[in-house]
DNA sequence: TTAATTCATACTGAAATGGTAGGAATTCTA
DNA sequence: TAGAATTCCTACCATTTCAGTATGAATTAA
């Protein structure tokens, strides 16, 4: 079980948009190479990021990223799902896949798949981006 | 983040060998049919369970598997970890690739996936496997 | 002896992942 | 007003990983 990079990244980068929220507008290119992220890929995340308005673009030369809310408003599970990083251990539900749909309705572990994507979500719902950027405060410039 | 085939169908033929634990070595074949998963798979799957001890194996016909230890004795990270899921959201530490090892040490994001990976871990700890069958106990047969 | 099983290993098709590439649109600034 | 710095958009692509198949043993109960 593993998060994808889109994840991650999409994560990083609004971690360092906190960090630095009060300067403007950030570019991705700065972004890029504070947490060594490859420019177009980080473009590709910053259009959901800016579709489920976590983030306002401007465009333009000097232009860049700043986020929507508050650091302290902005839960991870909030980015997370931007990106479609989905937590969903299992599609057993509405699929009638190998594994579930038994003769015998749900299969036996299906209850469990279903609580450990709450326990999931969970983490993520109680992690605010503040609490990532709380402690690097100052660590750079 | 999704959980893979071979710890779902672990944890799924695990519990149906603890629903069928008083009927002596029960087939693969058996599992096979009842889970509806691929027989070929399950063997891959077994010689896992078997060498992290989970399992005991009986060979030639009649045989089959029999649990070693009773489930509410079997926690599920016994058996996601048995057939290598790792719930590693991230592979950080070690290696220096990209989105750690910034300039300054660990990734702003760092800790917070070391404290996903136990929020999961903690959560396969404390289920068993007689959590998951003693519902089911007399669904089939 | 034969059928039912576990054991072992190699192979494979398809899908997902993790990007690149290229160019267009926008806007600040010199 | 030109050019540089940016976001925006979309297509493409190379690996890798996944989820299994396939094949053929070795073992043992009946």
């Amino acid at each position: 079980m593993k998060l994808k990079t889109k994840g991650r990244y999409a994560v990083m980068a609004m971690a360092d948009l906190a960090l630095f929220k009060d300067k403007g507008p950030i570019s991705l290119t700065d972004i890029s190479l504070r947490q060594n992220i490859s420019l177009a890929y980080l473009e590709q995340i910053f259009i959901k990021l800016k579709q489920e308005n976590l983030v306002k673009s401007v465009r333009g030369a000097k232009g860049g990223y700043v986020l929507v809310s508050p650091p302290e408003e902005i839960k991870i599970s909030n980015i997370i799902s931007a990106v479609d990083e989905k937590i969903k251990t299992l599609n057993c539900k509405k699929e009638s896949k190998k594994g579930c749909n038994n003769k015998s309705s749900k299969c036996i572990t299906h209850n469990l798949w279903d609580q450990l994507d709450q326990h999931i979500n969970s983490f993520f719902e109680k992690v605010k981006l503040q609490d990532l950027v709380k402690k690097n405060q100052m660590i750079e410039r």
